[in-house]
DNA sequence: CGGCTTTGACCCGCGC
DNA sequence: GCGCGGGTCAAAGCCG
């Protein structure tokens, strides 16, 4: 918030959200390298995401099999449930107005909060399913019972309110010259957006495929312009429609084939929240990997960077520098 | 012609 | 209560 304040065309939105949601500075983010999925020891500057290129790393799934403590860990600081552990509570959503290049409270708020409700397809499909009709409600509304419903309109508010809460997303970064990413599926594009004090817009789409209501929003850092920033809303309820029919598992590194065997691990666990919930180990892994690393070969550079960095601290504090005061 | 993008308008939540 | 900013709608336009 401070440099925000300070200087809102050059602060990073990261380290913001790092301190404020955690009470920590953090300098050092963790990175995936496209390669092998790996978590970079990224001694990155705290207001810059630049130089995220030359770290040394760990793998990723290394860091998965360190320990149990920290698999846990991880988890939660993906926000991504285990089915035998506890769920930390989401990340409140307290900051609703966010910066340029920001990734909100609400971003992080992928999960919901109940320690049952690991991917509950039914939870979340049908949350995103009542937003949306709870969205066209809400606009529709006023024209249609202008005489005056109004404790429908609270219902439905905090309906809508609820819903909101439970949607779950993650967000990862993505460092690419293309603002929208080929991850499989087909997106429409239906609004965009100035972001405050960015000079970038932020994009909106939604999955094209009937009653699917996943949703994205794609925009870039304006910290650093070559990464974007991909928050997904929901979770798929159909197959992938096109691109990673079969053969994309041979796209699968080693590491991460490693890592989804052993159950819900952070990638297995991301992807059934991205993916439908049939067609499973496959095609989701598939679709994390090709998120990671499109075909198309003008992405270079294609790194991930993702979730509570704050918690991933406590994951892999070896790799995680802590800045002193 | 269907599907997609663009873009201005609108609604809502939140902070002041 | 008001204004700001995020999110969405929907008409118009574009394109293959």
């Amino acid at each position: 918030m401070s440099n925000e304040k300070e200087d809102p065309y050059n602060y990073d939105p990261f380290y913001y959200n790092i301190q404020h949601r955690t009470n920590r500075p953090v300098s050092v983010f963790p990175f995936f390298n496209d390669n092998n999925l790996s978590v970079y020891n990224q001694q990155a500057p705290t207001q810059s995401l630049q130089g995220f290129n030359d770290p040394p790393y760990m793998s990723f799934t290394d860091c998965l099999h360190g320990s149990a403590d920290h698999y846990n860990t991880l988890s939660r600081a993906l926000n991504v449930s285990c089915s035998s552990s506890e769920v930390i509570s989401p990340i409140e959503d307290g900051s609703k107005k966010t910066g340029a290049g920001e990734l909100s409270a609400a971003t992080y708020e992928n999960l919901p909060s109940t320690p049952n409700s690991s991917i509950s397809n039914s939870s979340s499909n049908d949350g995103a399913t009542e937003e949306d009709s709870g969205k066209i409600k809400k606009d529709k509304q006023p024209k249609e019972s202008e005489d005056g419903d109004g404790d429908a309109k609270k219902v439905s508010k905090t309906k809508k309110k609820e819903k909101r809460q439970k949607e779950p997303r993650f967000a990862f970064l993505t460092k690419s010259e293309i603002d929208h990413l080929e991850d499989g599926y087909r997106w429409r594009k239906y609004g965009q957006k100035a972001v405050k004090n960015s000079p970038y817009p932020r994009s909106y789409y939604r999955c094209t495929s009937q009653k699917c209501t996943v949703k994205k929003r794609v925009e870039r850092s304006f910290q650093d312009p070559s990464v974007v920033i991909t928050t997904y809303e929901g979770q798929h309820n159909h197959h992938c429609p096109a691109t990673l029919r079969g053969n994309a598992t041979g796209m699968l590194p080693p590491s991460l084939l490693a890592s989804t065997s052993i159950g819900q691990s952070f990638p297995q666990d991301l992807l059934t929240r991205l993916l439908p919930p049939s067609n499973q180990q496959g095609d989701q892994t598939s679709m994390f990997y090709h998120s990671l690393a499109p075909q198309n070969q003008q992405l270079q550079q294609h790194q991930l960077y993702s979730a509570d960095y704050g918690l991933l601290q406590d994951l892999v504090p070896s790799f995680i520098h802590k800045q002193q005061p």
